[in-house]
This record gives C-alpha cells, structure tokens and sequence, in this order.
RNA sequence: GGCGAGGUAGCAAAGUGGUAAUGCACUGGUUUGCAAAACCGGUAUGCGCGGGUUCGAUUCCCGCCCUCGCCUCCA
C-alpha cells in the first residue's frame, strides 16, 4: 500500500470525497463506452484516458477494480449509417468496434473486465421496462414506444440541478421540441425507453410486449450496470455532455426499477477544445488518431497531450501541444536512459508489478497529487522537479534503481510508456540525405570544417539534424 | 433566459492567505572544431478590471468585463 488514499470530485455532492470500496474489496465502477459508427476522435478518447488513469491510481493505490464498459451498438447513427454503408448493423458495429479497440490499446488503455454490447442486453432492457410499468413510472403510447413518466420520480434533475425543467427550458429549445413529431409523450420531459418500428430502421428491430421497435439509449446503460454491478455500486463515468439527460435518465430508470441507490459517486470529465473552440465535423478540427498518426504523432504523444490538463477543465488541443508532448517525453526517454546506464541491465515493471510493490519512492509528491482529485498536470510537474534535481550521474545504484521504480510507477499511473530516445529507433533516411550527411562525415574527419559546415547547413534547411559522436552520427528529422 | 466552468509568463498548465510548480518556446554561460545532448543560469515585481477584508491576497468577499460549455445528437 502506499498509504495515500484518492480523493475525487463528485458531481452529485458537488464537493470532493474518498473513494472506498462499497463492498470494502473491489471497486465497482461503469464507464460509457463509445457508439460504434466511426472512428472515436481525441475528444471520446479524452474522456477514456481520464477514466483509465481513474483506474491505475486506484489500483496502484491497492485496491482492485470491476470495470465496465458499453458499447453502444444501436441507436440512431449506427442504424442509419450501417444502411448507408449496405452493411448489417451487426457487422458494421462490429468493425468499428474493433477499430476502437485497436485504437484503446494504441493509446495504452486497460481493458475494461466486462465490456457488453446494447443488442446483447435487449431481455435485460425489457425487463427493465416491465418494473418500471408495473411501478407506474412508464407508460405505452398508442404507437408502442414507451416513456419514463418523469413526474413519477420527485429526484429527477438532483444530479444536473434542472429540477423544474420545463420551466427552464431555453425559448430555443421550447421551439426545437414542440417542432418535433413526439405528440405521443405525456410531458416534454418524458423520455422513450422502447421506440417504436420505424420505417426507415429497416430491418433493425426486436419484439417486445409492446410490439416491435428498439430500445432507447438510455436504457441499456441502466441495464448493463444492473446485470453486471447491481443495484448498487461505487462509481459512474462519462463525458460532461452526459449529465444531462443522459446520467439524469439512467438514476431515473435504475432507482425506480430497483429502488436501489444506483452509483454513489459520479465523475465527468471536461470535453476536449480544438483551436479554443468545440470540435465539429463542419469546422475540419475533428481529429481521430488516424490522423494525428498520419501527422507523424504517436499514440502515446497524443495520451501525453490529452492527459495533460486537469480532467475537470477544458483542454485545448492545439498542434503545439503535440510538439510539446514529444519534448517532454523525450527528455524523460532520456532520463530514462541516463538512469539505465547508471543500472546496467533493468527490467521496465509491468502494472501487475507495480501493484503489488506499489511505491512511488521519490515521487511521493506527484503520487500526492494523482490521489488530489487526479490532478495529472501537478503530478507531471512535480516528476520533472525530481528529474531536474536528481541526475542520473550523481546517484547511486541504489538511488538510481529508486528513481527508475519510481519514475515507472508514476508513468504507469498515467499510462504513459517512456518512449526510445528518438535516433535509437529506426528511421528512414532518403537516399539523397544520407549521401550528404556521408559527404560531411568525410568532409569532417578530414577536419574540413568549411565543408562540414557547410553541408550541416544544408542538412538543416532539408529538415534533418546531425548529431555527432565520437567515431559515428545519426540524422534525426527536425 | 437558466445552470456550470474559467480568465496565471510568447504558448500550455499547476498552485497557495505570506509573496508564483512544471513542459514547450526563447535566451546567457560551460562543454563540443561547429552542432546535438548534458550541465549551470535567465525570462510573470506579477496571477482579467475595480473596490473591500487582512499585518499581508494571485489565493477570501462584492461589483464589472471577457471566454467557453450544457439546457433532450454528443465523450
């Protein structure tokens, strides 16, 4: 044990509070998961970066983790755009799903232990609707959806504080909705639980005792949550934008369903900004990591960025901030490597490792910090004032092997993997470049520093960097 | 209109009732033939603006200005 225990802020309680175990061994939490019609951008991975560093500073503080993930695999995007793309929707979520997998671990992510999929759980949801019928918070309309009678639960708004919301909705919203074709709700508050079989769902629909339709989305998560954690557990996560309705609609569901208390803490992270601004498919700003590796960006330099600001603020994306991740994790690579001189041969410790000799050793500090209310960017800075006060070259073994178990153990926190120092790796020099670099080494050995000069000038103005060693060098892209 | 978050150096981003972490960028020096890396140092008399409380406020209180998000698609 390390002997700090994580402190977290709590949108219900809107103040901070211990995270302990209900059950006093595991902790038991649900993350939402992505809806699989496309690639997940930066701003949905923003979001399951912060909830896997949630994750690692519990476990690595010595207490084990239930973790559960949905994902989404109907709704009205995946139906739609599954028909656009002549596929069925099972085989289109399927391929995105596994791209998002793929994706998480590019990115580092611990798997979630349980990750079920809406269409899988559709009993499950049914059954869920029956309760709540049969305790009087739904009703069917004519048309077969079905709708959670919101007035039929005093709590609803406690979590994103719009009790009397009717009353307060924005004029615009007022004509957004009495727009709509939804006549059949009681009250504009409702919400659907079954949709009825739409015409343009094609072939996607499932019976019910209410005749064909789907489920509504809010629904599943309920579900899913009831099945794997019960009525009754430590923690929900999501996006922000997920407060309301989405989080709002599911303690509807679940509580009246079970009259149990649902999650007891709820954790919401802030979205991603692009160029100071939302991110949107009409601006051009929506990046995947597709397209940040396709800028020469790894996967664990977009974690570092993404990682970097608190999870309950805002975060500005920009490229310079992708500039400055690979810096900064160079000059820990470099650390890293200063360190592993210093130690011979050393084995990097795996998570599993760590947990169980869990001590982040001189970065108590940083360790502090991640078990504040996760604040990353504090722990980040206190890493570095260690790396700036305790240089490789002045510690011994000893201190060395500390530092190096420290150092990982800090970065497993936050999931990042120490990069090679850049130039260890391999990298593809064209042809034309390496007979210039060739033309200076030559020009140097032969102490023709003109020439040598000359040619590392031109080098540079061609995007590549010379670095020299005693007998060799290596060409680094700038 | 309602609810919420925020305005800290060129950029990013922590933090504290007692005088501003850290990363990037920039920059002086040591070192290197020159570079790179490394090492030593510099870069906000200042934390949106105006008041107030206090021995002392960037940190608390009041007012104002501005930015961003949410208000039933949304991580």
């Amino acid at each position: 044990m390390t002997g700090v225990s994580l402190r977290l802020y709590d949108t219900l309680a809107r103040d901070s509070r211990d995270i302990a175990p209900l059950d006093g061994e595991t902790l038991r939490f649900y993350c939402c998961g992505p809806t699989v019609y496309g690639p997940a951008h930066i701003g949905n991975f923003r979001t399951f970066v912060a909830q896997d560093v949630f994750r690692r500073v519990v476990e690595l503080g010595g207490t084990p983790t239930l973790h559960v993930r949905n994902i989404t695999d109907v709704d009205d995007k995946t139906i739609r755009d599954s028909q656009k793309a002549g596929q069925t929707l099972d085989a289109f979520t399927r391929g995105w799903t596994e791209k998002f997998h793929h994706d998480c671990g590019e990115l580092g992510l611990l798997p979630p232990h349980i990750e079920p999929g809406a269409v899988a759980h559709l009993p499950h949801q049914i059954r869920m609707i029956e309760k709540l019928m049969e305790r009087g918070h739904a009703y069917a309309a004519p048309d077969g959806s079905v709708y959670f009678k919101v007035s039929s639960y005093s709590d609803y708004g406690r979590l994103s504080h719009l009790e009397d919301r009717e009353l307060r909705l924005g004029a615009a919203s007022v004509a957004t909705a009495t727009d709509s074709d939804e006549y059949t709700k009681d009250s504009l508050a409702d919400f659907v639980l079954w949709k009825s079989r739409k015409p343009e769902d094609g072939e996607n629909y499932w019976a019910s005792p209410w005749g064909d339709g789907r489920p509504g989305w809010h629904l599943e998560c309920s579900a899913m949550i009831l099945e794997y954690l019960g009525e009754d557990f430590d923690l929900h996560s999501g996006g922000v934008d997920l407060v309301f309705p989405h989080h709002e609609n599911e303690i509807a569901q679940s509580c009246c369903s079970t009259g149990g208390h649902f999650a007891r803490h709820w954790m919401h992270v802030a979205h991603l900004m692009v160029d100071g601004g939302k991110m949107s498919k009409s601006l051009g700003n929506l990046y995947t990591l597709e397209d940040l590796k396709a800028r020469g960006f790894s996967a664990m330099e977009t974690r570092y960025v993404l990682v970097g600001g608190h999870y309950r603020q805002p975060l500005n994306f920009t490229f310079h901030s992708l500039d400055a991740a690979r810096q900064a994790l160079q000059k820990i690579a470099r650390y890293a490597k200063g360190l592993k001189e210093r130690l011979g041969e050393v084995s990097v410790p795996t998570h599993e490792e760590l947990i169980n000799s869990a001590d982040p050793a001189p970065f108590a500090a940083a360790w502090a910090r991640l078990n504040d209310d996760l604040n990353v960017p504090g722990a980040i800075g206190d890493v570095f004032s260690v790396l700036n006060q305790q240089k490789p070259s002045t510690l011994s073994e000893e201190e060395a092997a500390n530092v190096w178990r420290g150092l990982h153990f800090i970065c497993d926190a936050l999931g990042i993997v120490i990069p090679a120092v850049i130039g260890e790796g391999d990298i593809e020099v064209p042809a034309e470049i390496q007979a210039l670099a060739d033309r200076r080494w030559d020009a140097k050995m032969g102490r023709d520093w003109a020439t040598s000069d000359a040619l590392r000038k031109e080098l540079e103005d061609a995007g590549w960097l010379v670095k020299d060693a005693k007998d060799s060098y290596q060409l680094l892209p700038k």
